[in-house]
RNA sequence: GGGCCUAUAGCUCAGUAGGUUAGAGCGCACGCCUGAUAAGCGUGAGGUCACUGGUUCGAAUCCAGUUAGGCCCA
């Protein structure tokens, strides 16, 4: 006869096979139906908040695994802290100006460049912006995020815009914005400066010249010998706005007599100077530091001014002669020697490239006509040494792809050591930075090093697509009007209409009457044209958004982002927030690392080994996504490859079957009619709920410190050894032969219950939709809650059996020995699987408070058919195994001598024969 | 070149305050089972703790340097 279907067998709808590309959107749609966001919200109303505030994504482009990883962070912790019951409120957000989408939209235009006017373009990057933010809001939700998508906060909407005003205009009354020369890049042909990303490196020839600057004063312990110091430069045009020669300090500056005069050279350039000056002797005379050098004066080639030797680290001896001509208005490094000196800033290009009146040698000549005629002059003036032609990588225009320049020109500025109330901008920061929890800990140390050397902050760009710098100038006398008042005045008019109405709208409607420049008293005006950087927009984040969605708090409880947010938003925000409001908008801030490939290599197209986190939940599903973020210690590098996510993967098996085998065990039975109190069960059942304690007094400790991987760890390890391999595997015996509702077999499964109704819970922030259907299958489906409703499971105390749990390791160093011993016999073919085994063990007397009372328990611990026990055993325990005797029981597989004793079932146990009789009958 | 950080089995991670033969899971190899079955179980083999030097009775652990890699800056 066959006996299985008088057994209690697992049965489950829920499917071993995951298909989680398909079932995770199901599950994504039950979310939003039964509006699982707004529900969780409510169940925690009043309750302690936990605010996470998202920094914003760009919004251009798909998701790639950095942005993933970085989503699927905050909402695990936001999924935890919840279940937590803390209340909180998750607005996602969007950077949506900027230079780069502007950059996009020019791309599209193609032959309709410049022919669109300022509103066109701003209209076609706000689509372009919102198109981005709904394709990136999809696929954050694809990845299991919840949170408010619905009304996500955007950088562009007008209410954000106003904020920006407001913030600057704190920081406008506290005197911390001024304005300012800067060199940036310009194309004199499109006469427009040009971001980093429109700068297009091409080579490119250009002139290549030595060029002596006479010495004013004598060198250190030396008379007045006509010396100069010689400098090289590719851009002669440079020159006439030259007034510094910045020389390496720890450079040695050797002074020779050679055929083109006394000549002051750095030492490791020597020899190569020689050559590109085509000089024929060079004698050494005298050598010095750079630091010696410093302060001494040279002769300018045209102007009155001298130029000054100082000391800078940016001097290399990759090419020229250590001396590096200075001028502060053409170049990044020039600009900050310039500001380290206080060196003027002469800039005698305007727009077109041309010189003015400030370079009168050259007036009205393009830069790169005249530097022929700067050639001839020098020369005619004994000062060109040498002079070539030099090919070379140089920045070109995208548009016109002629070359570009580094030309000064007004910017505003965030001053960080302006000093109000008695601190500076850079002092409060440093101070706040100190009251902030800096996860790890050693970011502060970043932080802090960061806020010590930035520059001031240039604010402006001059750009079509973001918000306005709101100044005005005086048409009369040409002084700006950047005040609280007009400030409070173009706030109101952007809070109400958007940014666009200050390009729409002429001076006296914005302004109103009353009016006046502050240097003529005069009342006509005109409007800057320069928008602010975007990170000034996404740093007034927290005063746009925290006070304006329901539930949020200023300041936030954390900010997470990646580890290059440092220089980025966790700076523009602590600047914005303290210049402004006087202290730091985060509680916390919690950093990550960058995705790396399986070698530790930065993913790059180039070298082929960018993963989508999109083809991953095509293909595998966001769950495994999840988990590979959950697994990593991610305040390092996280590594991703194919590898990696097949691993992954096995693990996901691991855990789905194993709650599909406690699910299976669970068909039949009912939380309500069939418990059984932790203190009636079976001492099997009552060390796996010990077990489970630990595991969850583990992953609780573990997400209060943010360590993911610890509990991934923990729960896979659980479900693989805990249950899997041992609680599971040894309880089978029971849960399947035994009378359905019979004490023991009840016992087992209210343990079944408890563990499984706690690891759910426990991974719900992680496998969010893994944990969802198994929720859901738990109650057959129908109006059942989410498990993201539930609360995270509590440690109980009285459940956790630290006694308990040594014996049960004891009893378990005991099986270790008893399942090696089986696998011998294994191997000699005598035995296959270990029901078919019996046990004998010699142990000495001590073990019998061990093993005494727990002889019946014995079989199912090593799971075998019989085990014997001789309590005279020396020292060392000894194991032996043999083939059990008696028959196979055909229902229960083990091994009895009772089978056959009832001829009406000659091949039952005495066990299984009563449990057969009960289940004919109930069916009869 | 500068600042911050990382390096433990093929993979992901433990390794508490320097102290026995450095742990876990997965993967792998071999075997078992066929009542978790595109599952489950057992046994086993894998590590010069990146490298070099130092401190110490003793170093994966502390210090210095080197190499490789990451982020930011130049």
């Amino acid at each position: 006869m066959d006996y299985r279907q008088t057994l209690n067998l697992p049965k489950t709808g829920f499917a071993m096979k995951a298909n989680l590309s398909a079932r995770e959107p199901e599950i994504q749609r039950f979310w939003k139906e039964k509006d699982i966001y707004g529900k969780v919200l409510e169940r925690t109303r009043g309750n302690q908040a936990f605010i996470l505030h998202d920094g914003p994504p760009y919004a251009n482009g798909d998701i790639h695994l950095g942005t993933a990883l970085n989503k699927i962070l905050k909402d695990i912790i936001i999924k935890y802290k919840s279940m937590r019951g803390f209340h909180c409120p998750y607005v996602p957000g969007w950077d949506c100006h900027g230079q780069p989408i502007e950059h996009e939209v020019e791309k599209r235009l193609g032959e309709e460049r410049g022919r669109l006017d300022l509103m066109e373009v701003r209209r076609r990057c706000r689509e372009y912006a919102l198109h981005y933010v709904g394709r990136q809001s999809e696929q954050f939700q694809r990845l299991g995020v919840l949170g408010d998508f619905e009304d996500p906060y955007l950088t562009l909407k007008p209410a954000y815009e106003a904020a920006n005003v407001r913030i600057l205009a704190e920081l406008v009354g506290r005197g911390l914005v001024y304005r300012s020369r800067k060199p940036i890049h310009w194309c004199p042909r499109c006469m427009t400066a040009l971001a980093e990303a429109e700068l297009e490196y091409r080579e490119k020839e250009s002139p290549s010249i030595y060029v002596a600057f006479p010495l004013l004063d004598a060198l250190p312990g030396r008379g007045d010998e006509g010396a100069a110091v010689v400098i090289w430069t590719t851009t002669p045009w440079t020159l006439p706005a030259n007034v510094a020669i910045a020389l390496h300090p720890d450079m040695e500056y050797v002074l020779a007599d050679t055929s083109g005069g006394c000549l002051l050279l750095g030492r490791p350039l020597l020899e190569e100077a020689v050559k590109g000056m085509r000089l024929s002797s060079c004698q050494e005379l005298a050598s010095y530091k750079g630091s010696e050098l410093k302060g001494l004066r040279a002769r300018h080639p045209w102007r009155d001014r001298a130029s000054v030797l100082v000391n800078s680290e940016y001097v290399t001896t990759g090419q020229g002669t250590g001396a590096v001509h200075i001028a502060p208005g053409h170049g990044e490094e020039d600009y900050y020697v310039g500001l380290e000196y206080d060196l003027p800033m002469p800039m005698p290009v305007d727009d077109a490239g041309r010189f003015t009146g400030e370079a009168p040698e050259f007036e009205g000549l393009f830069i790169e006509d005249a530097n022929e005629r700067i050639l001839a002059d020098l020369r005619g003036r004994g000062l060109l040494l040498g002079s070539g032609e030099l090919l070379h990588p140089y920045p070109h225009c995208w548009r016109c792809k002629g070359p570009v320049i580094f030309r000064a020109t007004p910017q505003w500025f965030i001053g960080v050591d302006r000093e109000y109330n008695g601190s500076t901008l850079r002092l409060r920061c440093l101070e706040a930075v100190s009251g902030v929890e800096w996860v790890p800990s050693w970011n502060i140390r970043r932080m802090k090093g960061m806020l010590e050397t930035r520059p001031d902050w240039c604010i402006s760009r001059q750009r079509a697509w973001g918000v306005p710098i709101p100044a005005f100038y005086c048409n009369a006398c040409g002084r700006e009007l950047l005040t609280p008042q007009s400030l409070r005045k173009v706030e109101e008019m952007i809070g109400a209409e958007g940014s666009d109405a200050w390009f729409l709208k002429d001076v006296r409607e914005i302004l109103g009457e009353g009016f006046s420049c502050p240097g003529c008293g005069g009342s006509d005006f005109r409007k800057e044209t320069d928008i602010l950087d975007v990170w000034f927009e996404s740093g007034v984040s927290h005063e746009a958004v925290l006070h304006s969605w329901e539930g949020l708090t200023w300041p936030c409880d954390m900010y997470l982002e990646g580890s290059d947010q440092h220089r980025g938003w966790f700076q523009t925000s602590l600047l914005t927030a303290v210049g402004a409001r006087d202290a730091p908008p985060y509680r916390s801030v919690l950093t990550h690392g960058f995705v790396v490939d399986g070698e530790g290599r930065k993913m790059s197209k180039s070298l082929g080994n960018v993963i989508s986190p999109l083809d991953i939940c095509d293909r595998l599903g966001a769950d495994i996504l999840r988990l590979w973020v959950a697994a990593a210690d991610y305040t390092v590098d996280i590594p991703a490859s194919q590898e990696i996510f097949d691993r992954l993967v096995e693990a996901y098996r691991r855990i789905r079957n194993t709650l599909r085998f406690l699910l299976g065990n669970l068909f039949d039975y009912d939380p309500e009619r069939d418990a059984v109190a932790p203190g009636d069960m079976e001492e099997i059942d009552r060390w796996i709920i010990s077990r489970l304690q630990g595991l969850v007094r583990r992953c609780t400790q573990a997400m209060d410190r943010y360590q993911l991987h610890l509990v991934y760890h923990a729960l896979h390890n659980f479900c693989a050894v805990d249950l899997s391999a041992l609680y599971l595997d040894m309880r089978k015996d029971c849960l399947y032969t035994f009378a359905p509702r019979s004490r023991q077999r009840h016992s087992a499964q209210a343990a079944i219950y408890r563990v499984f109704t706690a690891i759910t819970r426990l991974m719900a922030p992680i496998l969010c939709h893994t944990a969802e259907e198994a929720w859901q299958a738990l109650r057959g489906g129908a109006g059942a809650d989410s498990v993201h409703l539930q609360e995270w499971p509590q440690v109980e105390e009285d459940l956790l059996d630290a006694h308990l749990e040594d014996r049960f390791e004891q009893l378990l160093q005991l099986r270790e020995m008893v399942t090696k011993s089986i696998e011998e016999l294994r191997l000699a073919k005598e035995i296959g699987t270990s029901l078919e085994a019996a046990v004998d063990l010699k142990v000495p007397e001590h073990m019998r408070g061990l093993l005494g009372e727990r002889e019946g328990l014995l079989p199912t611990i090593f799971i075998v058919s019989e085990v014997h026990v001789d309590y005279g055993g020396a020292g060392e325990v000894e194991v032996a195994v043999r083939r059990a005797a008696g028959s196979k029981c055909a229902r229960c597989w083990n091994f009895r001598a009772s089978v056959g004793e009832d001829p009406a079932y000659p091949d039952l146990c005495d066990r299984c024969l009563p449990v057969v009789m009960e289940w004919g009958g109930g069916r009869g």
